[in-house]
RNA sequence: GCCCCCAUCGUCUAGAGGCCUAGGACACGGCCCUUUCAAGGCCGAGACAGGGAUUCGAAUUCCCUUGGGGGCACCA
């Protein structure tokens, strides 16, 4: 039998670090297996279920590499829900309820009395004619629930810590957990990848199974990732969204290698492409221990992808997320561009690194982090105008010759090398890093170079 | 409150009774290279939560404690 799961996000925010890496093991394991990876969404919540969001996702999943073999989505599958819940209904497995809002809330954290259960036909028929009905799972209260976790091993709950659930509301709507199960069985589900938190949910999952008299798929529970404090990671932790870190400029190589590496081990290797994941991707990678965010873990993967990538696609990725930036203008001259980041590649993090330690390439409008002292600047105008003429004189600009020109210089006039490079550096960059000083001027060119050291001197 | 899960360096993890004086990666510290900041190279520090039990032998198995996390909706 082939394998084949499905990744279910629910569109009621944009794709959560957490449900990426969900996403991103259950594509995987499908890809490894040479299955079939199913993208379902769960939209029954027509409160916070929004479109927006779930165009955001999709798009997301793009970013990330990751592509699914069917679509499907909740709402359009509301009848078959019904049918099935009817079903039940009509079974004996399941029984109308018509508690209100105001009575369940009296009920809170003792669990559902079962008041409604024990409702005569004619009471019903009173009630059906005031509103309309939920219908809730019959749950046995004797006995206990045993499933299997991939993970977890053997996991037993006690079937009286199980409320009747409902499975489909008033407004004929199903709830999640019925929904899932459904689905699950109507996609032919095999393996259901999923985080930890729905551990819980399994047991009545399974009476669903049970009820409909269908086997359960194989269940791999995967660990929670948190945040700094060991807390599930949320938006008081900072960036929570794929989206926020492609904007901070992270490649999507390096994302999908974070998450891959989060709660899983391949080997000792650590920085893997998309494709190598596939290729050593296994279930038993997989740790049950949660995982701590740790973002320097990304900005080491991010920069070392950032190394593999070939100067063309990081010129094309850099043209690109400038414009999502709004700064289309710095790439107007698309060799310059290339020729910048040749130098700044390997020292880059993030592409955003491009505009922060790179600007000056781009701008005069540059920032600058550090300022020359007063007293020094006196001296430098003292000297600077002479190297603007020695400068001046360089007919083929580059690098080398601008290394001696500047070396010669230097000892001419029995400077300190170390203080008027990197005084040179801050004048020309507003920086303290920047690739090789000969080879940022090389790139910056003679007439910006030569401008900014004039400016330098006022 | 009830139910459930988890527990190795700061972080991600390797480890399925002797290969463990516990390995790797990130981060951290130092040194080297360099008459430029970086980058790079080398080296280093750093962990089996605690207590019992089983065993000739336990990071590895079992129990308890502690700690952390998650779940208990007509949300998903």
């Amino acid at each position: 039998m082939s394998v084949r799961v499905r990744f279910a996000p629910s569109p009621t925010g944009h794709l959560h670090i957490g449900t990426a890496r969900t996403a991103l093991f259950n594509w995987l394991f499908a890809r490894k297996e040479k299955g079939t990876f199913i993208l379902r969404i769960e939209d029954t919540d027509l409160e916070r279920s929004k479109k927006e969001f779930e165009v955001s996702i999709l798009d997301d999943l793009r970013w990330l590499g990751l592509d699914w073999d069917e679509f499907y989505r909740q709402s359009d599958r509301l009848s078959i829900y019904r049918e099935i819940a009817e079903k039940l209904l009509s079974e004996g497995k399941a029984y109308e309820c018509f508690c209100t809002k105001e009575e369940l809330e009296k009920l809170r954290g003792k669990g559902y009395d079962r008041r409604c259960l024990k409702l005569s036909e004619a009471e019903k028929e009173t009630l059906r004619k005031e509103r309309k009905p939920a219908i809730r799972l019959y749950v046995p209260k004797d006995g206990e629930t045993r499933f299997n976790d991939y993970l977890h091993g053997e996991l037993c709950f006690q079937n009286n810590v199980i409320d009747d659930f409902v499975i489909l509301k008033s407004d004929g709507t199903p709830t999640y957990n019925f929904s899932v199960v459904v689905d699950d069985i109507d996609m032919r589900i095999t393996h259901i990848i999923r985080g930890e938190d729905h551990i819980s949910n399994t047991p009545k999952q399974i009476h669903i199974y049970n009820a409909l008299g269908i086997e359960t798929p194989i269940f791999i529970h995967i660990p929670m990732i948190l945040g700094q404090d060991k807390a599930k990671l949320s938006k008081r932790h900072g960036a929570t969204s794929i989206g926020e870190y492609r904007s901070m400029g992270y490649l999507s190589e390096a994302m999908v290698n974070f998450l891959a590496l989060m709660g899983a081990s391949y080997n000792d290797k650590q920085v893997l492409s998309l494709e190598e994941l596939v290729e050593i991707f296994s279930l038993e990678n997989l740790s049950k221990n949660p995982a701590i965010f740790d973002i320097k873990k990304l900005d080491f993967l991010s920069q070392e992808h950032i190394r593999r990538k070939s100067i063309e696609a990081l010129t094309q990725l850099t043209i690109q997320f400038l414009k999502e930036k709004r700064l289309e203008h710095w790439t107007i001259d698309k060799s310059y561009l290339t020729r910048v980041l040749s130098i700044l590649q390997t020292r880059i993090k993030t592409l955003k690194d491009v505009i922060i330690m790179g600007d000056y390439f781009f701008t005069e409008e540059f920032s600058r982090d550090v300022e020359i002292p007063i007293e020094e600047k006196k001296r430098l105008n003292y000297i600077l105008p002479e190297l603007v003429d020695a400068l001046n004189k360089v007919d083929d600009w580059n690098a080398t010759n601008l290394e001696n020109k500047t070396r010669t210089f230097i000892a001419e006039k029995m400077l300190d090398s170390r203080w008027f490079l990197q005084s040179l550096r801050i004048i020309i960059s507003g920086k303290k890093v920047t690739p090789s000083l000969f080879e940022t001027l090389e790139v910056l060119g003679k007439e910006k170079t030569i401008d900014r050291i004039k400016k330098g001197m006022d």
